[in-house]
DNA sequence: CTCCCATGTGAATCCATCTTCACATCATAA
DNA sequence: TTATGATGTGAAGATGGATTCACATGGGAG
């Protein structure tokens, strides 16, 4: 029999083990056996853990959140200024995905409705909280004098979201062929020109 | 009895009526009771049609494919230079998705993978062919010296396509309170200085 | 050391779809 | 007008995955 653990260090390890899957998959292709298997679990022991599937996604959607809210803040404590934690948090994300851990394709899968539909509104949530959190840099920007004080800052956020998103899609489709950490730098450059006070 | 079509009609019918509900609820909540209904067929009649649900979804995506595709053909032509087309291409996009056709959801949502998996393969190569229209374009930009010619024309494209994404995501998420052609006016701005030659 | 409860297991069972099938009905071609 | 095949219907069957449940087992409190 697989080593037992406790109820919290199991939750968690599953949690993990489900964000792995769903970046590969979405939530479509998600399901309770692999989820299992991938835990050296079998399917029935996920319920001595969680309620039911949509449990375990609801929970793996806070580790989500907890993940990329955290990413911003590290950019923004190790920068040295916020066009640059800008920099460096798109950075980052780009390696993420680099790894596998596909941020927006989790989003976008994880947003679409289903029956219970309490998935969506928390999903969309994240996503609102992610913009504002960006929102927040650029206006930072804006204050010290880097970023143009005349360009809308929520624009600016969503554009930055958006630098991020296809390059997950074409890495999910092309692979190792499609070099995340040079379309990285290149979109960088662009958003620099657009959003920097020259 | 729901009046007789011939096949070749309603399968135009069916992958339209497809495309829509997919728009609202992506491929996982995607079944064939409901596009039956929304047909005011009857579940079983989808099979005079069509193979199966893949089938449908399948025919769908070209459906997507050519309605897609057209867009970036008509700005093309309608505008009077690349970039002009490329501005009139995203306010369409958002019109668009304004309108409930959100492009970038079926996107996503048909890109998961599935264990028969056709269908993701072709949702990127849909994607990509985008990407490289939209690059043409830009390329295009660069000849005629509007487009500044020290940018990389990918990263300028996804850049481009990044600008519709999240905005669909948010639509989804907000509704009516997004704001969506008030958005691209303002992302637009954003990409023609960071691209335009000034 | 031993008992007990939290955790793990395998075999049902449930359930929501998809899919098939025998039968009905309409469009249309001759 | 009528015969015929294409299209529509309802009910039954097949499928895949989620969930439950009775039973097994091991870690740790006492």
């Amino acid at each position: 029999m697989t080593q037992k653990m406790n109820t919290e260090a199991r939750r968690e390890q599953i949690t993990g083990a489900a964000l792995v899957l769903l970046a590969e998959r979405g939530s479509e292709g998600f399901n309770i056996a692999d989820l299992a298997e991938s835990v050296g679990l079998v399917p029935s022991a996920i319920y001595r853990h969680f309620e039911g599937r949509e449990d375990v996604l609801d929970a793996t959607l806070d580790v989500f959140r907890d993940r990329v809210y955290g990413l911003v803040e590290a950019a923004r404590n190790e920068a040295e200024d916020p066009l640059q934690a800008l920099e460096l948090l798109l950075t980052r994300h780009a390696r993420l995905i680099e790894s596998g851990g596909a941020v927006p394709h989790i989003m976008a899968s994880m947003s679409a409705p289903d029956r219970h539909a309490a998935r969506p509104a928390k999903t969309q949530k994240i996503f609102t909280g992610y913009v504002a959190r960006v929102e927040r840099l650029v206006r930072d920007g804006q204050e010290s004098g880097q970023v143009r004080s005349d360009i809308d800052s929520t624009s600016a956020a969503l554009l930055f979201a958006g630098m991020i998103q296809p390059a997950a899609l074409l890495r999910h489709a092309e692979g190792e062929r499609f070099d995340i950490m040079a379309h990285a730098a290149g979109v960088w450059e662009l958003f620099r020109r657009a959003v920097a006070r020259d």
